[in-house]
DNA sequence: TTGAAAGCGCTAACAC
DNA sequence: GTGTTAGCGCTTTCAA
């Protein structure tokens, strides 16, 4: 079918009067070309509608001025973040491919990142999957920044600091003077699951809180998980009064779940969530919550691809980034008369 | 840096005994090779790691089994429609890229849709051009299918049926016995909030209902313009008893209006979205919306650029795919007491 | 069934 | 400052 619609750079040249080196120059901006000649160049390429093709750039060699990414969109979370990375990049004259991974698999299918560097000259790994088999299949072709590895990776890295994030926001609930507190789990195949987990866990030590598993349920950030967890923990004899999340998403499910059984947020259970996406603070009860530095991840986690680009030495490098507690009507000091024996309906997920 | 890590098929080739081109055949699965020294090859291409390269691929004018998906990944349909393509795609043996439109732009960088051609074999675009300006931009170098053009597209499209969706929606309000129904539009650059906004006064004029100009409020499919204009509209001497928005998100910012000024949903107003996005049907109140048939633009569009990609002509097909309406618990019927002259309080946003 | 040659559009390296 | 040459990895001819 139609090919060969675009001008080729050397037609531009043939043009111009001028070889196609010079013509390649000009194009890309290099010294060695007569002001008068480069402005030229510049003008009948636009005249003709050239553009380069990034393929024949590619393989002969040079950089395309493009970065992919791979995650998986179906998150608020992940999708603003790629949103910010796009912006970045665009703002250094880059563009950005993404790679949106299917959402179940655990692993990436090794040819999408081959096919990504084909393309790329660099790339940013959101999320999921194991350090050492990211390092098996990478091993080094192109740049790679990945992003919520944590201390793990072996590649240069972005993370926010989920563990620090995670203890402000217990700490905020023990303040309040909550001594039940539950923890709803993200998935624990993401490093920061774990460290969100492991700050509730230090966290009773630290306040010489009892740990009782009954408090810890497991779930994986989805809203549905969320609304179940809390369900296990309203149906225990000695319920929690407050509930901490490992994202907003669950905490939501969480609060509709609290909701159903006929109790109230934060009257009855003060609940906390993670991440800050922008609905926490829209919908009711706007959530208290740790903001995630999604805007600094973006800019961090590009400018550190597009150093490791530009061939600048940046081994190993990991960037943590601080998180925020957010407090806003979720939570609440705990009552002294604490209705402990009070029934408890379970509601059922729809 | 480090380049050719990655075994070439002439490397293939030479290991296993036989020419380049012997060796292509095999890997691209085309006749003209013995059985034995298919097998062969085949299994020396597994062992030294060899991945194709799709730039050279291109370059030489062969398929690339790419396809491109360009969208403003802001909302959850077009993420959640992404998603869906990936899947389809992926079945279909496809691979796809997506590129993030910036969310304010009015038109898409030409060279991006340059950048794609020159690797995926097709393009999706999905949303908010002007389908002239997509024509001069794309002028038939590859194969583009547009979600969401509707009957202007000069190109093959897939889209809903999205007048008839809010005929069936506003139809359900009337039929509840409302008569003051106001309708807050989406972003009219778009097909789809056009035609929205064209049921709304078509429905009027059907049911032979006056046309009060008050009750139409323009918003951009944001949360925040649902919330605003529910606050115009609640400000009204004589409010509307039910609100229809032009999707779900700017659906809910006006319910969160209506509960600030204290009244109630579907108590005092009734409101219908538009789109049927996943958390309808999970805050509370559930949403009474019309369902766009997510699974299957995704499937259609993917379709259909495949079978354009494999050069059958389909030309200029115009794919509408019907809608449903899924009432749940933002509708009710209008009670026979209306209260006409209470006081409203009017919140303000944040 | 196989292979050799040419070229896709571009850039790096080395001329002049 | 400018041009020539070679080659990136692949596929399409066309010839054996």
């Amino acid at each position: 079918m139609m090919k060969r619609q675009y001008p080729t750079l050397a037609e531009v040249a043939k043009v111009a009067g001028v070889s196609l080196m010079t013509a390649s120059r000009a194009i890309n901006n290099r010294p060695g070309v007569s002001p008068e000649k480069r402005e030229d160049i510049l003008r009948i390429a636009d005249e003709m509608g050239y553009v380069v093709n990034r393929a024949a750039q590619k393989l002969s060699g040079a950089r395309t001025r493009i970065i992919a990414v791979v995650a998986e969109l179906h998150t608020p979370f992940t999708s603003d973040l790629v949103l910010g990375m796009g912006a970045v990049a665009r703002a250094a004259d880059y563009e950005m491919l993404v790679y949106s991974l299917p959402v179940c698999d655990r692993r990436p299918p090794g040819s999408i990142l081959d096919l990504l560097h084909q393309i790329a000259d660099g790339v940013i790994v959101i999320l999921p999957y194991e350090s050492d088999y990211l390092e098996s299949v990478v091993s080094a072709h192109i740049p790679v920044v990945t992003i919520e590895q944590g201390a793990v990776s072996a590649f240069p890295s972005v993370t926010a600091d989920n563990y620090q994030g995670a203890i402000s926001a217990l700490q905020h609930l023990i303040e309040l003077g909550h001594r039940r507190i539950a923890f709803i789990s993200g998935n624990d195949r993401l490093t920061s699951a774990r460290d969100r987990r492991r700050a509730y866990r230090d966290i009773l030590a630290q306040a010489r809180l009892p740990y009782d598993p009954d408090l810890e349920v497991a779930g994986d950030f989805s809203r549905k998980s969320g609304f179940e967890a809390a369900n296990k923990l309203l149906a225990l004899p000695d319920r929690p009064t407050a509930i901490f999340a490992a994202n907003d998403i669950s905490a939501y499910g969480a609060i509709a779940a609290i909701r159903e059984a006929g109790l109230s947020v934060p009257g009855d259970i003060s609940v906390v969530g993670f991440d800050d996406i922008p609905i926490a603070s829209q919908l009711h009860p706007q959530l208290t919550t740790v903001r995630q530095p999604l805007q600094q991840m973006a800019r961090a986690s590009v400018n550190l691809l597009l150093a490791l680009v530009a061939g600048l030495d940046a081994p190993s490098e990991q960037i943590v980034l601080p998180t925020q507690l957010i407090v806003r009507e979720s939570t609440t000091p705990l009552k002294a008369r604490k209705r402990k024996d009070e029934a408890v309906k379970v509601g059922v997920g729809r």
